[in-house]
RNA sequence: CGCGGGGUAGAGCAGUUGGCAGCUCGGCGGGCCCAUAACCCGCAGGUCGCCGGUUCGAGUCCGGCCCCCGCAACCA
């Protein structure tokens, strides 16, 4: 029985259109879903959007449409992204759907009768031009800014969920490491929030109508982060069809930004602990970009949009960048001219200048003939990829990237102390063996990029000759000597060509 | 004293348990000619934010200070 992985996103609120942030939370859960799949375990990944709440609502009545219509629209945004950029998630979760619908209700029920859940009293300053609540700071001389009108202050009967219950064993789960929070920066934030206290929340809305509501009150709306995280759960159908709930669930890793750590870290853990669920794994949060060193922002005008990205470097160098910007987890600066220059140090000059030298070799020294084997390497290559399955089993992608860096540079080092070109006039036992390195050593490359960039992967492993690499999985694969002798390898197109910038 | 992160070479970043300061890009000088004017070798460039402490030894541990950033206050 393959072991299991359960990787995902959180679900974008479809508020908003696809942003660089989106593209590097998703990239980064699809490279754990495909390396986990290469390494021969049955992975599920989850990916979706987040459709209910008032600012939905808002939205969709100001571009005159139905909640739903604009929902459609906007989910169907992320959903080309990411066939864009090659994500392979199983499934696409889309809170709207019924199938989550139920998994709310019967999870809010599941709440309801573990005693987890009570009727209290909200009180807040209400908008009525907003048609919602609004915060204190957000006023300005006592004033909606919006509306500029004065709030009233309406006190609304709502259901609350009891947090506090819940918090010493969250923050033991936390302190025994069965949850854990990564980076470790990111534990010791969880842990401060914790010392600050933490209040009962409230999980429905009277005022708000675009949304799930409560089994228990169709008068209440559940509150839109309550259900949103419920989709870890929904997706694999849990309260309908338990199988693939039962297999998936825990989650192996929770992928998103720091910032809505606190929801995952301490109240989705809450939640699952009162209904008599196990909580997550890992919950992983990535940081963020700055742009020039300033917070990317639609007011500074300075937001990366994917598909110009992708529109300009291809989804495959998109991918790579991005990954290899900072180390996962970290915050990092970006500056836009710099994706080029790395661009063609990179990919031009390194991986696609490498295996178009080698193939080049390979078909004029020796017709495209694969050499008899050789294990030059062998040793060597087993080492690289302990240090490889290390970095991607600690979630440390860009570590990972720079031991394939690392190796390709070491295979042009190696090419230039043998100068087969030299050899093909005076030593052919000798060539024929730094061909075979050479030729394997693509082979290795090529498996190690496949979870960061499949295409470019597939592309290589098909010039070497590997078709049906994808029936075998790591163990095999990842030996040395998997190319045999004879095979045809013939050199295709440049992989990354340069850009003139 | 609200919480958290960070200040290391021109730029962007690494530095696990304290043990000679590293990587990539860029700059400069050589080499090579298989390759996408790509590749390889070498060189230059750092008071590791500041002050004090612990130690045989501190970028790393402790205390204080300065500065930047994020959260709290619709964004991954």
């Amino acid at each position: 029985m393959a072991k299991k992985f359960y990787v995902t996103t959180p679900i974008y609120y479809v508020n908003d259109k696809p942003h660089i942030g989106h593209a590097y939370t998703t990239i980064a859960a699809d490279v754990l879903a495909r390396y986990h799949r290469l390494a021969g375990e049955e992975v599920f990944f989850l990916t979706g959007t987040d459709e209910h709440g008032a600012k939905v609502a808002e939205s969709a009545e100001a571009a005159n449409k139905t909640p739903q219509e604009f929902c459609d629209e906007n989910s169907a945004k992320f959903q080309m992204l990411w066939d864009r950029l090659d994500i392979s998630n199983d499934a696409f979760i889309r809170t709207t759907s019924s199938y989550h619908q139920q998994g709310v209700a019967a999870f809010l029920n599941r709440l309801k009768e573990a005693g987890a859940i009570y009727e209290g009293e909200y009180q807040g300053l209400y908008c009525t031009g907003c048609e919602n609540f609004i915060t204190e700071k957000e006023l300005v001389d006592g004033k909606c800014p919006n509306h500029d009108k004065a709030p009233q202050v309406i006190k609304e009967k709502n259901y609350f969920f009891k947090l506090k219950d819940y918090l010493p064993k969250v923050k033991e789960l936390l302190d025994s490491g069965e949850l854990k929070i990564l980076p470790t920066s990111r534990h010791q934030e969880v842990l401060g929030l914790l010392r600050q206290g933490l209040d009962d929340f409230s999980i429905s809305r009277q005022s708000v109508k675009w949304g799930i509501g409560l089994p228990f009150d169709n008068r209440q709306v559940t509150y839109v982060w309550v259900e949103a995280l419920q989709n870890y759960i929904t997706a694999l159908g849990y309260g309908q069809i338990d199988e693939k709930f039962a297999k998936f669930w825990p989650a192996d890793i929770h992928l998103m930004a720091k910032d809505i750590i606190k929801f995952h870290a301490i109240f989705w853990p809450a939640m699952l602990l009162a209904a008599g669920l196990e909580v997550p794994k890992v919950i992983f949060a990535h940081g963020f970009f700055t742009v020039d060193g300033q917070k990317m922002s639609k007011s500074l005008g300075n937001v990366i949009d994917p598909d110009a990205l992708i529109d300009e470097l291809g989804a495959e160098a998109v991918r790579y960048l991005l990954l290899s910007q900072f180390p996962f987890g970290a915050d990092g600066d970006v500056k836009a001219s710099n994706f080029v220059i790395q661009y063609n140090s990179d990919l031009a000059n390194g991986v696609g200048n490498l295996v178009s030298r080698v193939l080049a070799m390979a078909d004029k020294f020796l017709a495209g003939k694969t050499p008899d084997q050789d294990k030059e390497f062998a040793d060597e290559m087993a080492g690289i990829w302990r240090q490889y399955r290390e970095a991607m089993a600690a979630f440390q992608i860009d570590k990972a990237v720079e031991v394939i860096k690392k190796w390709q540079i070491f295979c042009d080092g190696y090419i230039e102390r043998h100068k087969p070109w030299a050899l093909a006039q005076t030593n052919n036992n000798q060539l024929a063996k730094v061909i075979y390195n050479l030729l394997e050593a693509l082979r290795h490359l090529a498996l190690m990029l496949y979870p960061i960039m499949p295409i470019t992967a597939d592309k290589i492993l098909i010039s070497l000759g590997q078709t049906d690499w994808q029936a075998s999985s790591l163990p095999d694969l990842s030996r040395w000597g998997g190319l045999k002798a004879g095979t045809k390898v013939v050199k295709g197109e440049a992989l990354f060509p340069r850009l003139e910038k």
